[in-house]
DNA sequence: CTGTTAGCGCCTTCAA
DNA sequence: TTGAAGGCGCTAACAG
């Protein structure tokens, strides 16, 4: 069936243990020795078996990723970020779907410890640091902070809250508001706070000016609409995230009321959907590949003992300005540079 | 450390064999030394070692899925569904993104055959039947078709592309153009000769009316506009998925030619960016979530060796009418019925 | 420099 | 109905 180190012994007339120092390079062996086997090896086109490696050495070169929801515009970025750089680290990826539900987490960490899986990248809000503790795995935060324990690789929201809400009265906003992400997620909170650190000393402000849309578009559009036809006087709208910005975009659209001419709209995370609406999104961007190749790297250096150089690791985020906040109609940006 | 079936026969003074049979409930075991075991493990907290257990058994309870890139938005929702699927039944799921590449490919077949992983689901059109035989897994082809010999679980791309040219010609359009997928993959050539079924006896039809856009949106637009501009009386287009409509929507927004009124646009795949923009995308929908966990399920019967009822699986597309071929202006139509 | 051996944790004959 | 023992494929002492 599968040609095992046994065989390559038997072809190259030595022992196991000697196969096994030529394929791991580890301990003396004899220059014509190595030849030997290493024809051999080739010859009987041999790899060697994982499962039964994993077995002694109780680490299986494979991690888990745990994220909310593939689906979700945020994340197959992140996770072709941590895939991208763990397969080229030797290590293969295991993908895991919360839904942000604890049990779920729970299930699939069981699993990972049963297949020795090395270590996990988390991105949760509802795990609770104590159960992380009991697995007793290397684990990393990823786009939220669990515990100052656990290796964080985040942006800082509040900064681009406030970035954000700047950009709209920099282009001239006189009413903005804000439609926040779910009460429970930290970076909603955090943006929503960026944004009051630089509305709340105008005297305009409003609380009817903070809405929720729990990072979902069609929650967003619908109480955008409400909000819009009860403040018509509202010129800007930044939005906790950019698939909610697409709904505040569509309510727009179906009052009929002009983006950016009469209401200028930023979105936050910079997900490649906002380059392919008319008009383009502008937004906060995160750098979302790096921040995950980040974090792969650091799961790495947890697993294989090297310490870790920063617990918390904050990256910056970039004003990406295009059309939904450009009082002059500029075109298509990226469409008019390649013409 | 770990707590193995050593521990447990010790806290339950039985043998190791004894607690096998439990645990697997397997073999005769005695009423009472089954509670005994029981409450061992329990108590304990004992997890079978999936490690030790694979190395057995010959298999590991987990599967593949090779994708091109899980940052198209056509593959999340696909990966969801296998996942989805698989971890109900028990399975873990190893993502790959393969990016089209041969080598790639290769290099992860090899990753997952060492690791006993136990099946696998491809999308690709670059893979070799043969070199899926030399890994001798149980394999499924979703998506696009390997061979006749592996069980593929795809929609009728040209009856789809029928579907759509006739939408077009159904609600008036006199002149329609094709934006066409890579040459190599063999959805976008179907779904291209659905449109020239329909078109072929048009005595208007013109070879420049075919265009290629690489299943990428800026390709599509840079295309797409040189394609209005040379020829005007286009009044129709359909393109080969939903992201070349959408670089087809910016063409037009550029060019100020009004959609629908103008020029109509129909996509394909029906993936969740079509209900995002303004206006929205009418396009040829997949089961794609359907179609995905049938092909997990198939897996895993080959897996576990039960007869597959079908080597080939054809889903049904449906046509989604929005804004985007809708000759009155209708609004929002998710927007409005949420109202 | 190389071979022998004892596990890693589990499952399954084979005997008892 | 239960236990002892061998082995899945590989690695790391320990001898030689």
């Amino acid at each position: 069936m599968m040609t095992t180190i046994k065989d390559v012994a038997q072809e190259a007339s030595v022992s196991v243990a000697t196969v096994s120092r030529v394929i791991n390079s580890n301990g003396y062996v004899n220059e014509d020795t190595r030849k030997k086997v290493e024809a051999a090896v080739e010859k009987l086109n041999y790899k060697p078996n994982s499962v039964a490696r994993s077995l002694f050495k109780k680490e299986s070169k494979t991690i888990g990723i745990i994220v909310p929801d593939i689906k979700n515009p945020y994340f197959p970025e992140l996770v072709r970020g941590v895939e991208d750089y763990l397969i080229e680290k030797g290590f293969t990826t295991i993908l895991c779907n919360s839904d942000e539900d604890p049990e779920k987490e729970q299930l699939y960490l069981d699993v990972m410890k049963q297949k020795y899986v090395d270590g996990v990248i988390i991105v949760s809000n509802t795990i609770e640091p104590s159960v992380i503790n009991e697995y007793d795995m290397p684990v990393v935060a990823l786009d939220r902070s669990i515990h100052k324990d656990v290796p964080t690789f985040i942006i800082n929201n509040r900064e681009g809250g406030r970035k954000a809400t700047n950009h709209l009265l920099d282009i001239g906003c006189q009413r903005i508001a804000h439609i926040k992400g779910p009460e429970l997620i930290e970076n909603a909170e955090e943006r929503y706070l960026g944004y009051m650190d630089v509305i709340k000393q105008q005297d305009w402000f409003h609380e009817d000016y903070v809405i929720w849309g729990n990072y979902d578009q069609k929650e967003s559009a619908r109480a955008t609409m409400a909000l819009l036809e009860k403040h018509p006087e509202i010129d800007g709208i930044f939005a906790g995230n950019d698939v909610m910005a697409l709904g505040a975009l569509k309510a727009a659209d179906y009052l009929n009321i002009k983006v950016p001419q009469e209401l200028a709209i930023i979105g936050f995370d910079g997900v490649d959907l906002t380059e392919m609406t008319a008009p383009e999104l502008s937004t906060i961007s995160q750098p979302i590949y790096q921040m995950s190749t980040h974090a792969a790297e650091a799961l790495i250096d947890l697993i294989e003992g090297r310490p870790i150089k920063h617990q918390e690791n904050i990256f910056p985020s970039t004003l990406i300005q295009r059309q939904s906040t450009n009082s002059v109609k500029e075109n298509v940006t990226w469409l008019q540079k390649s013409l």
